[in-house]
DNA sequence: CCCTGCTTGTGAACAATTTCACAAGCTCTA
DNA sequence: TAGAGCTTGTGAAATTGTTCACAAGCAGGG
């Protein structure tokens, strides 16, 4: 009964995608060290990240790898397939669908939706796009938990009320403004300008110095 | 000479944006508390985030509109062009060379590269895509400071390596994969499936309990 | 000029997260 | 069974980031 860090989450699935390597590559245990040089993190967060949840390790042997890996599959919930919705048939969705390791834990792609007439109707991966207007009736008949906005920032916020008042309690947003939810629904927000800029913050002052009172 | 966080970097980037808005629409001047409610943060923390950087404000009225907007782009960085170098000529690398914003904020794509023999010489936008072998090359005589790694996480790693020597100082990593660089070096990285999985945790766990040790 | 109503800028309090440091515990060997 | 060599798990300390609360300061009205 208590509160995970966001940052301990993220770590967590990092932790998972290098178990599974080790796991294919049959070794047998890893230590909190060599997670933390595989993840670039410390040893001590490993740890901690883990105490979180349980106590999977042996002292002086270290994780075991296979075990260790079907536990943080059931902490982060990937032990039952996702249904994801995809807002908006553009590139950012097609990146999306397209992306390996989507499908390999556990996330399927339930239907793609677009205002477009043009694109409405035309076959896109192996679904076919459907009209915005049908979003409702089609989440009553077979709810995707998950929706993954990637529409341009004008209208975002609309698409995002629909949804929420259609069931869906989870999105991932990568449209570039800022989206409001109800308490209930968990928002994730991606904004590639962000990072961009943040990278431009970083080139311009080295070391990240206030050099500058105007 | 402070340390500046990365989340106050961020929402700078975010006040930025709504900014921009407020100017055209000829707003003359925003409160921290306007700010804060576009932003979704609170107007404490506005405050405090303008504050490492100087006095913008006027107490009893407010902060400037175009005037701070101005400020934060210099702060940013954003007042000159960032050349863009795009590695991988796939769908994320589409994506983010199609994507609004991107050139309105001062980036431009200078070139893409990808090793796939049907990809290169192909138009893609307004670049032609160039083949991985000329990168050394096509740097020294154009110097892009960022890139954007959009391929697969296998060789990940080896084209970071190539970049860094090659002068690039700034990456903006879409592999899903852990990489390393020298200090001097500026990294970002963007994990989809992280973040999805994210969202599958919060599903999960309602309220970031920790329900089961094993 | 003085008073009222607002809003900034900021040190200090608070909260969250990371790091430290070390006792506890496992395995192996003799 | 005892001892050596590792590595985990975890309170406590340190660090980092956010929120509070209020003095300082500007604008407008009488």
């Amino acid at each position: 009964m208590k509160r995970i860090a966001d940052s301990t989450v993220r770590r967590l699935s990092m932790y998972l995608r290098y178990l599974e390597d080790l796991d294919t590559r049959g070794q047998q245990t890893a230590s909190s060290d060599e997670l933390a040089h595989l993840c670039g993190t410390t040893p001590a967060q490993v740890r901690k990240d883990l105490s979180f949840f349980g106590s999977f390790g042996k002292r002086g042997l270290g994780y075991p790898v296979h075990e260790l890996t079907a536990h943080l599959r059931e902490i982060l919930g990937l032990q039952r397939e996702w249904k994801v919705l995809i807002i908006g048939a553009g590139k950012i969705g097609a990146a999306l669908a397209n992306y390996r390791g989507f499908r390999q834990r556990g996330f399927t792609v339930a239907g793609v939706y677009d205002n477009d007439p043009n694109k409405v109707g035309q076959p896109w991966g192996e679904a076919i796009v459907r009209p915005m207007d049908a979003l409702e009736a089609d989440l009553n008949r077979d709810d995707a938990p998950i929706a993954v906005l990637a529409i341009p920032a004008e209208g975002a916020q609309a698409v995002v009320d629909r949804l929420v008042k259609a069931g869906v309690r989870a999105i991932l947003n990568f449209a570039p403004t800022q989206i409001t939810v109800p308490p209930h629904v968990n928002l994730k927000s991606v904004n590639m300008a962000m990072e961009l800029e943040g990278l431009s913050f970083a080139l311009t002052n080295p070391g990240y110095l206030d050099e500058g009172a105007a």
